[in-house]
DNA sequence: GCTTGGCACTCTACTTCAGAGAGTGCCAAC
DNA sequence: GTTGGCACTCTCTGAAGTAGAGTGCCAAGC
């Protein structure tokens, strides 16, 4: 990394020597040489001319070998260029599709899509899987119910779209009668029901409170509860599913046991993972962090490939797939493009 | 394993012996030879003496020699014996029972608190921690709500304890109007309130069906939908939730990845886990699964040390944690023995 | 000027060998 | 019953040698 000479374009040649060379390393997991080139590489090259277009490569930054007399293996770099601009995706078989479309079926509650679509990844890629629940706010409401806990305590309960139920403990700033909160939970059922909670959050509170200038007393008080209720009060407990971690303990490259260590204690933490799937949310369609790019050393030699997934064009949350650098992408990235499609179309909620 | 001489008891010279090469074994990690044992063993005898002692030993199946010329390592059935009749708990420290209290402290909702004594459990012991989900049929039942979501679809919402919300769709043999679940959920709100799920089940709803035999139409509509809410259909989702796998990466018995793959799948699979926790739900107090005693593949070279919960008398659900067969019981085991009094005392509905 | 065969060089992986160290089992002596 | 002695076995380590793969460079060829 200190310097960088070879800012040049690549020349044809050495972007196809490369494609080929990345190709055989996933297919094969050995450092590729320019004997192991001349074959199939399309080109009729000897060897000795390969052997000088890798020179190339490597002094750009796209290869390196792992000594002297090995081969050459594709750099995070040359991982980047080859998806970026070598990488033909496979079109998916269409028993895929329908296969997957029956596995990820609509009509289930949400957990349980989630949970189907993150075994699904892992199972057709055998690579770790990873789903984050679905945004919460966009969720139609249906109903709303207080239940007393003490004074001041009060259970509330949303329910959402089909089947969905949230609840949440508020404190309020003077007692509730139980027939005043059930007056209160009419009203505002009555009145939110059919928006989604985000919609409620981002304004339609103000826009009452505003508008009618607490005409009575029940107003007053509802609007103070849901206050309250819709509180965002930062604890946006994102969260993700994951599936078939062990899978990737058959890789090779990941095998030494401190690097293990290492990706499933960021797995356990979350956080890391969360954040990085969070920086998918912005980018629609399928998108890959390739091994140190992600900027934590866990992810050191594993690349995510990741996909938004959204229904009705709001995007609900992130899906995608965790695996060795050295991982398939050609057929990877159909496989998360495709449950992308399927999880969003069976978390519509008019379904 | 083909046949077993020494089933005279063990002299007490053998028995010390034992304690004594487990404990090193424990300790260093390396087996133990008779040389070892000459010096801190207490007894004052030749290393010539102590192979005797050790060939017998060895015979009646308490411990075995990797090969010819290493020492000699527990076998499962020598830390059986060590732990139910040469084991003396370390009383665990005043200090760490403070500390535990503070962290599992009450008023919490349960699932945080069953998060922390898990995490409580690995943190203290360098192990897995797991502990299972309160079984939830005793909470008390505060609330009964239902929701029509189509014509034969209801959700049903059961308030229990202080804030704890399940809910359950059910499935109607005839339409109910809103109206009359609403006089339904008000009939058997106050009719169960303060019972728990578990009594409801068993038998509280025959008796009142037999009791007052249908005097109304709102009665027969109220057990008709009640016996589908309680209904036990077989899905007692039982779960549990375990924090530190990753500690168990450093174990040097446990460092094959192959192993370790072996482990986490069946930590993925629940299933296996759940069942042996299952097993402990009988007996009360510590008890402890030694290597293949569970009968698992996965658990060879594996020991789980568990303890029932409860809170008032009711065992709630079961505690552990899941290390290498060489762990240090005598530290771990009181660990678990306190967290698991702290947890239940944390859980006592009436807090 | 690009391409190619040839060749010396380097580095890894594998095998073999020998010696050190640890521990055992057995035996004869106490 | 206990002990020192001793031959034996097995693992572990390091050294040394060999085979194999691949490279870089150079001079010759198209």
């Amino acid at each position: 990394m200190v310097h960088r000479h070879g800012d040049e374009p690549l020349t044809e040649r050495a972007q196809h020597l490369l494609k080929m060379l990345v190709h055989r390393y996933i297919r094969d997991g050995q450092p590729v040489g320019s004997r192991a080139m001349t074959r199939d590489g399309g080109l009729d090259l000897s060897a000795a001319s390969i052997r000088n277009v890798m020179a190339d490569l490597e002094e750009a930054g796209y290869i390196q070998s792992p000594h002297t007399s090995a081969g050459r293996i594709p750099t995070d770099r040359g991982y980047r260029f080859f998806v970026d601009s070598l990488l033909s995706v496979r079109r998916e078989s269409g028993l895929d599709a329908d296969n997957l479309r029956i596995r990820l079926d609509a009509g289930r509650d949400t957990d349980s899509l989630v949970d189907s679509a993150s075994n699904l990844l892992s199972g057709l890629t055998h690579l770790a899987g990873v789903v984050t629940l679905p945004r919460r706010d966009y969720g139609a409401i249906r109903h709303i119910e207080f239940l007393p806990l003490s004074e001041r305590r009060i259970l509330a309960i949303l329910v959402l779209n089909d089947s969905e139920v949230q609840n949440r403990v508020i404190e309020t700033d003077r007692p509730y009668s139980p027939a005043e909160l059930q007056q209160v939970s009419n009203y505002l059922s009555l009145e939110f029901a059919g928006k989604s909670v985000g919609d409620v959050r981002r304004g339609l509170l103000e826009a009452m409170q505003a508008d009618q200038q607490h005409v009575n007393s029940l107003m007053t008080s509802a609007i103070a509860v849901a206050r309250e209720l819709f509180a965002d009060d930062g604890d946006t407990d994102d969260d993700f599913v994951i599936a078939g971690e062990t899978n990737l303990m058959t890789f090779a490259e990941l095998s030494s046991v401190e690097k293990l260590k290492e990706l499933f204690e960021a797995f356990g933490r979350k956080r890391d993972i969360l954040h990085l799937l969070d920086r998918c949310l912005s980018a629609d369609g399928v998108q890959i962090f390739i091994g140190q790019e992600s900027g934590y050393r866990a992810f050191d030699g594993v690349s995510l490939v990741t996909s938004t997934y959204q229904s009705d064009d709001q995007v609900l949350g992130v899906l995608g797939v965790i695996g060795p650098t050295r991982m398939e992408y050609d057929r990877v990235i159909p496989i998360v493009d495709v449950t992308a499609r399927l999880l969003g179309h069976a978390l519509k909620p008019d379904h």
